[in-house]
Order: C-alpha cells, then sequence, then structure tokens
DNA sequence: AGTACTGTTGTGACC
DNA sequence: CGGTCACAACAGTAC
C-alpha cells in the first residue's frame, strides 16, 4: 500500500466520479479535481467515469423515461468534455462502484479520487465504503456538496441537529450558515486521460429485488462487458439495457438545460413574479412552470446557478417581486428543506414506520415492513379489493374522473406534471378520494417522473397525505371543481382523455352527466370500468363511469382522518411498531383495522406467521360508515364482491418475489 | 403559558 | 364574473 505523501508529490491520477451532477458549470467537486491536477501540467492525468449501479438498475423503480433523460444527460457531458479536450469523453464502466474501484485503482494506478457527496441514506452509505476502499488502496479521496443550496448536513445542525420541516426553519439555518455559495464557472481545458485498458472481470451484482422487470422489452445487457458492447466506454442505448421505448417529449442534458435557463431568464418579468399557486396545472403549450425539476434531478443544471440568475434579476427588478416561499427561488427552498429532512430521518424518512416525523394514519394497502431491518421491502398488503381497485384505476388514468386520468395519462406518457397536478391526484388517492397507503402513490411517481428526487417526492407525498410537514386534512382538492378553476373549457382533459374531446364543456368535468343521446353524439359512451375503451362493435369509445360517489368518500376520509389524528400516533410509536395501535381504532374505522389481531403497524409479518394470509385473502370489509351508505343506496344492505382476480394477482406476484 | 395569527396552492354558497 | 365568508378546525410560530 503506497503511503499518502506518495499522492501527494507525484502526478496525480485523478477518478472524477459523475454521479448526479451531470455537468462542467458550478460543480466543486470537479473544480477541486482539476486544482488537483494543475500544478503538475501535462503529466496529471484525469478519468471522468460514471459507473453502474445495480441499486439504481434494479432496486429504485426507474421507467423508460427516466433512463432515457439520464441517457441524454450522459451523451450531452460527454460531448461537452470532448469539446474541451479531444482525447476525452465520459467513461461509462458497468460494474457498481463497490467492486469496480479497488480493481480500478490498481490497474490505471489512481492516486485521487474525487466525487460530489450524496445526502440519502443509501447514498451516504455507499459513498462510505467506497471511501473506505479507496483508504485502503492508499488512494485520497476529495468530494464536495453541490446538491443543494445549502449543504443539507449544515442545514440539519444549524436546524439544532434535527429535520427541517418548515420553510422557516430553512431560512433560519440557512442564515447562519451563511450566503448560497455562487456558482464555479466552466473549466477551460481538461487533463488528458491515461490508458484506459481493463485488465480485469467484471462482477456482476448478487441477487437483489428488481423492480424494473416490467420496464425491459428486450434482454438485460446492463452488465454485458466492463466497457460496454463495443468496448469503447460508450454511454448504453436504450436497446442495450432492454428497455421499453421512451414516450417522454423531454430532453436532458446540459447545453438543454442551459439554453432552458437562458430562455428563461429573458422573461424578466416572469422570473421575477413567479408565485407557484397561480400556475396553472391545465396549460400544457406551453406549461405554466419552468420544466427545470429534472434538470436540477441529474445535475445538468446547478441549483445554485439557477437561484443566482434568478436572484439577481430579482434584486434588479423595478416593480414588486414575489417573495419565498411562492416565488422561483422559494421553490429551491423547499427542496433544501426536503433534503434537510432526508439527511436528518435517512432511511426512515421514505416510510411512515419508525418515522418520528410522519403520522401513522392506518391506510388501505400499507407497505410490508421487513421486521429485522425495520425497512419497506418494496411490497405492500392487499387489506381491501375495493382499495387495490381504486388504486390500479389511478394508476392506469381510468378513475372515471376526467381531470385526474387526464393527469396521470400525461404523467404516464410525458413523465412529468404540473406541481399543482401533483396535489390533486396525490390528495386524491390518499386523504380525499380513495385512502390509499401514500407510500403507494410515492412508488408510482417514483417510476414514472422524469424529475424523480426521492426527497422531494417522499416530501411531497408526506405534505398531500397530511402526515408530515401540513395538516389541514379538511382542505380536499376536487377533482371536478380544481380542474374547472383553471381549465372551464377543458382544453386539458381533452388533450390528455381524447375519447372526451368532442363532449361539451359542461360536461366535460363529469361526462356520466351528460345525457346518453350527447354520449352518443359526441362519440363516446360512459360506462364500465374502463378496462374495455369501444361500445357497440367500434361504433362508440368508452370511458369509464367515476368508481366512487366523490362526496361521500371525502367525507369518509376526511373522518377517517380526522380520528386518526386524535389517536395521534407517529411512525415511531412503540404502538405503532409492535401493532397494538389497533386497539385504539374501532374495528368499522376507515383502513386496516378490522380485528385486534394483526401485525405489527399496517404492516405485514413474513408469511409464515399468523394473520398475514388470513387478512390478505379476506373479502374486503366495508367501514361503518361505507355499509351505512351502501345500505342507503342499495335496499337490504350489500356486500360488495371481492376482486377476487385482482387479489390473486398480488399474492402471486408477491410469491415469486419471495422465491426469487 | 396561553392566545392569536398564519400557513405556497380548497370548496361552495352567497352577494 | 369576482369577492367574501363559513365550513370545521391542524400545528408551527410569534408575541
Amino acid at each position: 500500500m503506497p503511503p499518502k505523501s506518495t499522492a501527494a508529490t507525484s502526478s496525480p491520477r485523478v477518478i472524477y466520479w459523475f454521479r448526479t451532477d451531470l455537468r462542467l458549470h458550478d460543480s466543486p467537486a470537479l473544480s477541486t479535481a482539476l486544482s488537483l491536477c494543475k500544478p503538475h501540467k501535462s503529466s496529471a492525468v484525469l478519468y471522468p467515469i460514471w459507473t453502474w449501479d445495480p441499486h439504481y438498475v434494479y432496486h429504485a423503480r426507474v421507467g423508460p423515461n427516466r433512463w432515457q433523460f439520464l441517457l441524454d444527460s450522459q451523451s450531452d457531458l460527454s460531448a461537452s468534455l470532448t469539446k474541451l479536450n479531444p482525447k476525452q469523453k465520459l467513461l461509462v464502466i458497468r460494474e457498481a462502484p463497490q467492486t469496480l474501484f479497488p480493481k480500478l485503482f490498481r490497474e490505471w494506478g489512481i492516486t485521487h479520487l474525487c466525487f460530489e457527496r450524496d445526502s440519502d441514506a443509501y447514498g451516504k452509505g455507499r459513498d462510505d465504503e467506497v471511501v473506505k476502499l479507496a483508504e485502503k488502496a492508499g488512494v485520497e479521496v476529495v468530494t464536495e456538496y453541490g446538491r443543494t443550496l445549502w449543504d443539507s448536513d449544515a442545514l440539519v445542525r444549524e436546524n439544532g441537529g434535527k429535520p427541517t420541516m418548515s420553510i422557516t426553519q430553512v431560512e433560519k439555518a440557512g442564515a447562519k450558515i451563511g450566503d448560497v455559495p455562487r456558482p464555479i464557472e466552466v473549466p477551460k481545458s481538461l487533463p488528458d486521460p491515461g490508458d484506459t485498458k481493463l485488465g480485469f472481470q467484471m462482477e456482476k451484482p448478487g441477487k437483489i429485488p428488481d423492480f424494473n422487470e416490467k420496464q425491459r422489452d428486450g434482454e438485460d445487457r446492463s452488465y454485458g462487458e466492463l466497457s460496454g458492447p463495443k468496448g469503447d466506454f460508450a454511454v448504453p442505448t436504450m436497446e442495450e439495457l432492454g428497455m421499453k421505448k421512451a414516450t417522454t417529449p423531454h430532453r436532458g442534458g446540459e447545453t438543454i438545460a442551459l439554453e432552458m435557463l437562458d430562455e428563461l431568464m429573458k422573461d424578466v418579468d416572469y422570473v421575477a413574479t413567479f408565485e407557484k399557486p397561480k400556475t396553472a396545472p391545465t396549460a400544457f403549450e406551453p406549461q405554466a412552470t419552468t420544466l427545470l425539476s429534472p434538470h436540477l434531478h441529474f445535475g445538468t443544471l446547478s441549483v445554485r446557478e439557477f437561484y443566482w440568475r434568478t436572484q439577481d434579476i430579482v434584486d434588479k427588478y423595478k416593480g414588486t417581486a414575489s417573495k419565498p416561499p411562492t416565488s422561483l427561488t422559494g421553490q429551491l427552498l423547499f427542496r433544501d428543506m426536503y433534503f434537510g429532512a432526508q439527511a436528518s430521518l435517512a432511511y426512515a424518512f421514505g416510510q411512515t414506520y419508525n418515522n418520528p416525523q410522519c403520522r401513522f394514519i392506518p391506510w388501505h394497502l400499507p407497505s410490508e415492513i421487513d421486521e429485522k431491518t425495520g425497512l419497506v421491502t418494496g411490497k405492500y398488503l392487499v387489506d381491501s379489493a375495493e382499495a387495490e381497485q381504486y388504486f390500479i384505476r389511478w394508476r392506469e388514468g381510468r378513475t372515471g374522473f376526467p381531470f385526474i386520468d387526464a393527469l396521470m395519462r400525461q404523467l404516464k406518457s410525458e413523465g412529468w406534471i404540473h406541481h399543482l397536478g401533483r396535489h390533486m391526484v396525490a390528495c386524491f388517492l390518499t386523504r380525499g378520494g380513495c385512502y390509499v397507503d401514500w407510500e403507494r402513490g410515492a412508488e408510482v411517481f417514483e417510476e414514472w417522473l422524469i424529475d424523480h428526487e426521492a426527497a422531494c417526492n417522499i416530501g411531497n407525498w408526506q405534505w398531500l397525505s397530511c402526515t408530515a410537514f401540513y395538516a389541514q386534512f379538511y382542505r380536499c382538492y376536487s377533482p371536478v371543481a380544481f380542474g374547472q378553476k383553471w381549465d372551464k373549457e377543458g382544453k386539458f382533459v381533452r388533450r390528455f382523455v381524447p375519447e372526451l374531446k368532442d363532449f361539451d364543456k359542461k360536461y366535460i368535468y363529469e361526462p356520466h352527466k351528460a345525457p346518453v343521446a350527447d354520449q352518443k353524439k359526441w362519440g363516446c359512451l360512459i360506462k364500465g370500468d374502463g378496462t374495455e375503451t369501444e361500445a357497440d362493435g367500434g361504433k362508440f369509445q368508452m370511458y369509464p363511469k367515476p368508481m366512487f360517489d366523490f362526496a361521500e368518500r371525502r367525507e369518509i376520509c376526511i373522518q377517517g382522518m380526522k380520528r386518526a389524528y386524535s389517536v395521534g400516533l407517529y411512525g415511531n410509536d412503540e404502538r405503532v411498531l409492535n401493532g397494538t395501535w389497533r386497539e385504539l381504532f374501532p374495528d368499522d374505522a376507515e383502513g386496516p383495522t378490522s380485528g385486534k389481531k394483526g401485525p405489527p403497524g399496517a404492516m405485514v409479518e413474513h408469511e409464515d406467521a399468523d394473520g398475514t394470509e388470513e387478512i390478505s385473502h379476506q373479502p374486503p370489509e366495508l367501514s361503518g360508515q361505507e355499509k351505512k351508505k351502501a345500505a342507503a343506496k342499495k335496499p337490504g344492505g350489500h356486500k360488495r364482491d371481492a376482486s377476487q382476480g385482482t387479489l390473486d394477482g398480488i399474492v402471486t406476484r408477491k410469491k415469486k418475489k419471495e422465491s426469487a
């Protein structure tokens, strides 16, 4: 093992490890890497690399649209590296950092490893592991933090060591740290790379739950060859990954990001007077907000570049500029708030179980917990076939509420919907309609959003479900009124639910209220559950009836929330952890509370444990209120049939993964 | 300690 | 059409 002093005095051979900082402008870590090389002029060597990570490929939920955005970003970065030095490009190496680095250090005679630190629980753990491997190999590690306005750990420290749960806390803690740093300039040149021969074998990842199987329609060759099929370290293609084709119109890359930023900053009035709550979620040509969020996620745009370009305009503005939290820079403060909460709470941030900041609500479809680790497994309990149907219809955009369906279809095809649209569908799935666990919704967003940022996604789902950050559960979005507020003509619905495009605006948000003669005239019959799209042998299109009476469900949900709030449990409460929370809820309360005996929390024990199978296969129990309403509607009362087909599907999937 | 106010983004009735 | 208010009522912050 060479001593550290060797690394410091001989010509540096540096790896710059790109991760979610796929840019050259304002990169504190890249700047540090280059400053290491500078005194040594032409004898210094720089390897710009990107490593495959099985956690990202298999364990995170990543749909084709986000993969495409990532590959766009990598290609653009690679071309920019080549522009600075024709011998340079991004070296994409198909192996996990934890196994790759020790071999790479030896093979390339590396003296320094530089990268931008992560702040999430998995990222921190992986970074620590890599740092240890480097130390063992005598490689000096230099890291910087550049993902947020302020270092997230520093923000937490200045917030009294507590997670940042409000904007006031972020503003105060941020002020103690100091001004947001000004962006660093793009480097003017790069050292050459060294020899890139790889004389070692690839280590393929071990077994890890593969949540992305359904994203592929071809063979998964993610880990085919260390340096890619042509041996040239090229950015992979979607075909190489076996991924389905992307459908999003949004493109990635630093070049595009900076062009979009320039374009945005030309509109001084828009930038200086931006107020998020006044931007329309129904605008689609063009969208009402900046579309820069995916670039912040992949680091193709620096958040500090965005901040200062905006702030400088605001400072010079002659009229009345908007202020945080609704202003453009205010949006970035929310991002820092969620990153601070994530940095402080680690794995617990992403789930209810064991999360001291997250209220416990006995939602339907709760996450399964591995009791050994206290972490969610990625599977969930189907406690109610009805709730499972609500969830599936929500995800597939066939709830029978056109505004919800339009948003969900836009989300799936384009990978982006407006922030207020996210509010609408998140409120609807959780506290304002389906009473389904926010973790189910967060998983769908994780898979489909091109701008998915775990901290922001989790934080916003907690916000909208009133489990953390926000508590006014009686403020509930209506799928009819909220759409109409922004788009009386229903242009947005017509664009994304084209089967309704000819409906009169009077019925566009409630097509089931249109007389059948009109439905026929406008070419679409309102019936069924959305699984069929044509009626009368193709003569008419079909769009489903609403899957429930919204006013009725709204009332059930608000009463459920009221009950759960008065019980007042948080995710780390002993009674949530050990399952005795059930005793605090009456059997007829909304959510999976029936029966005093059950798994811990709203959680599933392993399949050999008592209770699980029994609950999984139970037909859906209606709550007391539901029973009353159902009885009022249907003379003599009626217990709805379980949708056994759906239940079986889930149980089979669970078994398959268990044995994998 | 207790009270009042405010909180990025609700709805629907009423004037 | 636009503004105001009740609805039923949470929790962090300021005083």
